[in-house]
DNA sequence: ATTATCTATAGATCTATAGATAATGC
DNA sequence: ATTATCTATAGATCTATAGATAATGC
């Protein structure tokens, strides 16, 4: 699975709060504001709340190398330099870890994404270039490949989220494709339905076959040749010198 | 990762051989046959040979859904009802295991493919014929989904099963688009290369969509989409015909 | 005084081995 | 007598909690 967001009006950053949280403090805490009403507590120290960045980067990595259920807690404390009760001092327990990560993703792709053409195709000229982005950035594509794969049974904690977002994704991909379709971007016989089906699978499995031989897959290249066959040359080319993305 | 055969000369079904075995006894052993030389043993009992088929095969699943290393051999033991220790007994290690899963599977798909068509267009419909077979097994997608992605850490003991597979997939797929293209049927445009990595990555990417999907994802039809957009028409609807396969 | 961090520990696992007992088959 | 299976157990983990100590900041 990539993570992109906006292709669809009910993005991922939504899911991953929709997981039952588990912040020892709320963000509004976090930031140091007062919860109206308590005057009581003081909130964290100055340096906590980049900490809290640290773990959770570090989280990121050691459930994108050993999954959730095999990676354990201990070993992202040593990343940070801490001890395993340490980190379960500002997070409640190792589900609410993994939400933090996922939630913390969305975010980034949310900044990432702003700004781009989401629409038609535009939105893909901006795939191309998240796949780019994709590609110095070892460890998030590894979470989510690894994650992904894991979440399918019914038990996991992070099985709605993906659910929901692939669900997400593709619904967002059809629409684009019928846009481009309209105006009369398509092939004759690019039916949207596959061919956002086939985006979505080919994102995926791209990220899949890259992490196993980095220096063989060119994921923006390859994901660029399919867009090729599936719109006509014009469309494409238009595309290409519109959306010049800030590389 | 699909799982299919001969599109190159080295199989995986050499891979997983390659991979350090480790069944209790030799294959020779498990036939019955007698050890040259050794005029000892006396070799296994009658029912052995197919409840280690059941234990392969409770592997199989458990790995699927939970990762090798997540997998216990307790969970395997429960499902051919007997005791951890006893299915110790059958395989030396829990790596022995896995090895046996692969080898099974390998052998398997080299049954399935024996006798289609592996070159040229018609492979590309013994594709879209293997993804059909997919869609009815359910454990063997999950667990090559949930391994391929676990494998990508160095350490793990299908890394280099993986890898391979992956080199050896992608090289043949090369080699069936370049003959494709020598006999014209390739649209305008299309490179072999990135047409191998696409092919692979959509099946992968298929595989993954529709495990958290099945109602919504084809695999089938999706591929055969996307086939039908590299190829030209004529070409394609050559192969349809030429490859009707056994349903 | 509140927040952060550590040590210690309970209670579940898990793999693999040792050794006893049961089942099979020359 | 050999093969298969079980019970028991050693030795590693792992998550989460309790309670003590250290660091920060009103």
């Amino acid at each position: 699975m990539a993570e992109s967001e906006s292709l669809a009006e009910d993005g991922p950053a939504d899911i991953a709060a929709r997981l039952t949280a588990g912040y020892r403090e709320s963000p509004d805490r976090l930031e140091g504001a007062t919860a109206p009403g308590t005057g009581k507590r003081r909130g964290p120290y100055a340096k906590t709340k980049a900490l809290r960045g640290e773990i959770i980067d570090a989280a990121l990595v050691v459930f994108g190398r050993s999954g959730y259920r095999a990676g354990s807690i201990r070993e992202i404390a040593e990343i940070v330099g801490m001890t395993q009760a340490g980190v379960l001092h500002h997070f409640e327990n190792k589900e609410a870890l993994l939400t933090a990560v996922l939630t913390r993703r969305d975010e980034q792709d949310t900044e990432l994404l702003a700004g781009r053409e989401l629409i038609g195709i535009g939105a893909l000229a901006t795939l191309v270039d998240l796949a780019r982005h994709h590609a110095v950035h070892r460890g998030t594509v590894q979470l989510f490949t690894v994650l992904s794969a894991e979440a399918n049974v019914d038990d996991h904690p992070a099985h709605e989220y993906f659910h929901r977002r692939y669900e997400w994704f593709r619904a967002g991909l059809v629409r684009v494709y019928a846009v481009i379709g309209e105006e009369g971007g398509l092939r004759p016989g690019v039916d949207p339905e596959h061919a956002a089906a086939g985006t979505l699978a080919m994102m995926d499995g791209l990220q899949t076959q890259w992490l196993q031989d980095p220096e063989k897959v060119d994921m923006a290249a390859t994901l660029e040749a399919y867009f090729r066959v599936l719109l006509t040359e014009e469309a494409w080319e238009a595309a290409a010198n519109t959306a010049a993305p800030p590389r």
